[in-house]
DNA sequence: AGAATAAAATGTAACGTTTCAGAGCTGCCG
DNA sequence: CGGCAGCTCTGAAACGTTACATTTTATTCT
């Protein structure tokens, strides 16, 4: 069924016929009934391949990186695709694993899809060197910064992960914590956990301490089991925390579960702290304080920089998009000075 | 770039480059290196659609419904895209929403993409009615029963709902719960939910009691956030509960949430038990009892059917895959004499 | 009424691939 | 030495659309 099978049994003409389609004028009253009668009768569905490419355009793509764990990129994504959606374009999601070879290979999948643009969420971007190479189509990065990675000529939107994180263990300080282990991804390709990290230097510094990475700092994935396992190694080799900060809220969530079953009571022996501001992180028992990350506005400023440097060729913005300290139940003062 | 280009720079023909690329036989070594070299080179991708529009294929497709928040869904997509890359398939997601309009749309969209095959996961089949009439293409069903649905061509693999949810209330009822609330999807629409209930009622009659529906169930959507509400509006209605059975993890999670808020202690003062297994139901505080859907398998079966049907003709199949109630913390034996 | 203009419909050339029938070469056999 | 396989390779015809240059038909103006 075609086009072409439309047109013989309307009795028009294939412009027609694709004008009538496409809602294009210069089209009589008549044969867009005709047209339209037979396309309903028949069932007729234009076929995307060929529309594609002849038009030589196609869907914006994201790609996921670290993605089906990370519940925020979840919520983000679904913004995204209701954005897109809204104004009418497809969209094509993958995700992308760990492993370099398959991120690789599902770049060129992706590459020969001919999208639009690309919407990069997350991720660590040392796999994309070589894949970004000869990229011309327009692109915008997530929760990343462009220009920190290497990518100057990129769009990116993020919070700004560094202060966000400094306020973090202010607020612990504040609060008396002063032995502060932290949870992360691995530094050496993990650029995201290491702006965290150097926001956490920087508070710990001003505050006249110091903080020894190789004792409090414990690398892991972005997940509830990695976060666990991840706690339970920090605590034993550091076992007089009094405070745990997880750079990202899966890990932190997994790792409330690891420390309740060493019997610690949260927050009354140990506080914790996460990242993003994912909705378990509201409806945690005890409720997890973690920083939110705007994935409204970060979709939002995405899909539209996006959409517009697909219309028009425009210099590369690199913007921070505002973070909130949600105080919540699961960080305790020790000396009552600082309250939730 | 296209191949015309690498054809001309090589010196070789159109056909022996679409050879190459292929791995077609019939080509000399020296061809396929010098051709080889170019397209290195040029960084030449193939156009993915002018190869689908010659070839007439495509990708399997994933289609979610209410997809984005429950977390089960998430666990067996991407379990399934694993697969479907391994089998070397492009995998195109959709999520839909609750708006039957936009469901309509999106099934459009994809059916334009000329897929080889789809693949639905969970939902309230209804949407689908209109949306299927003409569906000649392969299709799987998750999580749903496709006969129990009134469309037995279509394969499908789900969990024994009725079981799994009679098991549930047996089990209550061994631990000395009279008393019990549930909380699921808007019956009329949702015939997962629906299965579940009957489930419900076959165990409560079985044991000799009665289950008004108005009074013990709450309807909401699939999330924390309505959980919470259904959970706090069923403890208005029904004060007396000593337990809630959520037809869904997430639900379970923000239910459990609404009960720390009025005061309640879990399960010393009130017993919770979820649906799904997903993976935050093994870290909540305390640890969520639940069915465990086996996503594993559900995935597994889904995509080799579906990769089969693509190939031969074959009769539609509908099988259960086994289910475990996973006894956890959530639940208390009120008379002692069933225990964790 | 005839010409000029606007509106509607047509025909055809792409878009970038794959495929298939056949055209050159070898080299081997009788 | 003619012929017959095998290999390689070529050229052209699709695949289902859209867009552009035309042609046909209807409408208006002097």
């Amino acid at each position: 069924m075609t086009i072409k099978d439309i047109a013989r049994l309307s009795g028009y003409s294939l412009g027609t016929v694709s004008r009538v389609l496409n809602n294009h004028p210069d089209v009589s009253e008549k044969a867009r009934q005709k047209v339209m009668a037979v396309v309903q009768e028949m069932g007729f569905e234009p076929n995307a391949n060929a529309k594609h490419l002849k038009m030589r355009t196609r869907t914006a793509i994201a790609v996921l990186v670290k993605g089906s764990h990370n519940l925020l990129f979840s919520d983000i994504l679904e913004k995204i695709q209701a954005k897109f959606a809204a104004s009418g374009e497809e969209v094509y999601v993958a995700y992308l694993d760990e492993d370099a070879d398959e991120v690789q290979y599902a770049l060129q999948l992706a590459r020969q899809r001919r999208p639009k643009g690309f919407l990069f969420l997350g991720g660590d971007m040392e796999y994309f060197r070589t894949g970004f190479e000869g990229l011309e189509d327009p692109c915008v990065l997530l929760t990343n910064n462009a220009a920190d990675l290497g990518f100057p000529n990129l769009s990116s939107f993020s919070t700004d992960d560094a202060a966000a994180a400094e306020e973090v263990i202010d607020y612990l300080f504040a609060c008396g914590h002063q032995k502060i282990g932290v949870l992360g991804g691995n530094l050496s390709i993990d650029q995201i956990s290491y702006r965290r990290l150097r926001g956490v230097y920087h508070s710990v510094k001003k505050n006249g301490l110091a903080f020894d990475t190789t004792k409090q700092y414990e690398p892991c994935r972005y997940s509830m089991e990695e976060g666990y396992r991840a706690a339970s190694r920090l605590l034993q080799k550091e076992p007089g925390l009094t405070a745990i900060f997880a750079l990202g809220d899966v890990i932190a969530l997994g790792a409330m579960r690891a420390l309740a079953d060493r019997g610690f009571k949260i927050p009354e022996d140990i506080s914790v702290v996460g990242y993003d501001g994912i909705v378990s992180s509201e409806y945690s028992i005890p409720r997890l304080t973690t920083v939110r990350q705007d994935a409204e506005q970060l979709a939002d400023r995405g899909v539209r920089t996006l959409l517009q440097n697909i219309h028009y060729e425009l210099p590369p913005v690199h913007e921070s998009v505002p973070f909130t300290l949600m105080r919540r139940e699961s960080v305790r003062s020790l000396d009552g000075k600082e309250t939730l």
